[in-house]
DNA sequence: GTCTATATGCGGATAGAC
DNA sequence: GTCTATCCGCATATAGAC
């Protein structure tokens, strides 16, 4: 398979099923989309959810470059511990833009998913888990890994009132995170 | 359509549709587990989707109850405003424990669901946001629909979280909204 | 009113040509 | 390696008997 061809599958992938759901979106969709042929994404993945999975994989190493990204940009640790915030929006209106998360979708459509994408969602889950306690442990010591786990419910809470309200504010996620810190630090 | 069948077959889909996904249950398997034959649903709602809405309805109407029980319990303004978190509770180790939330569910597997689904997440929005404005008020006054804005946040998050980690606790949601609350009192 | 049996369409996956 | 054409199964919905 030519690279170029695996990756307009994969952007095709991603853009379908994690904006209109994936059950909701045949292959078919995706192939039309990519210029490609079932044959051809058959040939590189042995079925749908195997494509899912990877789609899952390409985008959660971009959110973590992208959430790098904005982390590098701020120039103190509170700064740096609230990147997570920027890096939501930046992500959200860039390229990759999606409904709302594909991991949490992933995870919504099939109470039993293929262990390839479970273990997707379960890997995005403990990035968000273990940064965000590093991230923190330098302004709340040894309240980090309680502060991060405040801060991955608002940062799911976030994702979530996408679902509710396709124009929610990532600013009111942000703010919520400035005073949970706040009352750490005090 | 006697009632008791009626009965079932909400009792069925609410059960599978909300636990394992909609799309991902077929209505054979809805039929199957409430003892009942496809013309016979399809003598009571003409479509699969309004069943989903049916089920959506009278579960928004259960969880209302269910939260005014829990808010009446309490002797005073903010543990009615905290009661939702009872509520969450009580609802989910109850009969009607689905693995998140029903109507955030919905949302998620369409991206054009139909109108009657559509509508019913729309009113499960709208309830909490009202319901949480009221009881906010005697708590902070003016800041009510703000506090409230932050409570729906950390509800939504509570909700996500449970597809991250199935054992998730709903304190932790309720200590961070205590502290949102603590907050804009001072 | 509920059943059995079935029509109908669609989605995932494959065979074989080029 | 990619395409065209197709198979096969499953899921929604209906027809007609009891």
């Amino acid at each position: 398979m030519r690279a170029t061809t695996e990756a307009r599958l994969l952007d095709a992938a991603e853009e379908l099923f994690f904006s209109r759901g994936i059950a909701a979106t045949p292959v078919d969709a995706v192939l039309a989309r990519a210029g490609a042929s079932a044959a051809t994404l058959y040939r590189g993945y042995p079925t749908k959810e195997a494509l899912v999975a990877a789609a899952l994989d390409r985008r959660h190493r971009d959110w973590v470059a992208t959430w790098d990204a904005c982390v590098e940009r701020q120039p103190d640790d509170e700064g740096r511990l609230l990147a997570v915030f920027d890096a939501l929006d930046a992500f959200r209106s860039g390229p990759r833009g999606a409904r709302w998360c594909a991991f949490l979708g992933a995870a919504a459509e099939h109470a039993d998913e293929s262990a390839e994408v479970a273990a997707a969602v379960r890997t995005d889950t403990e990035t968000l888990r273990s940064r965000l306690t590093a991230l923190a442990e330098p302004v709340v010591g040894p309240d980090a890994a309680a502060l991060a786990e405040e801060l991955l419910l608002v940062v799911s809470g976030d994702l979530a009132m996408r679902l509710r309200d396709p124009g929610h504010r990532t600013a009111l996620a942000r703010e919520v995170a400035r005073a949970l810190v706040a009352r750490r630090r005090a």
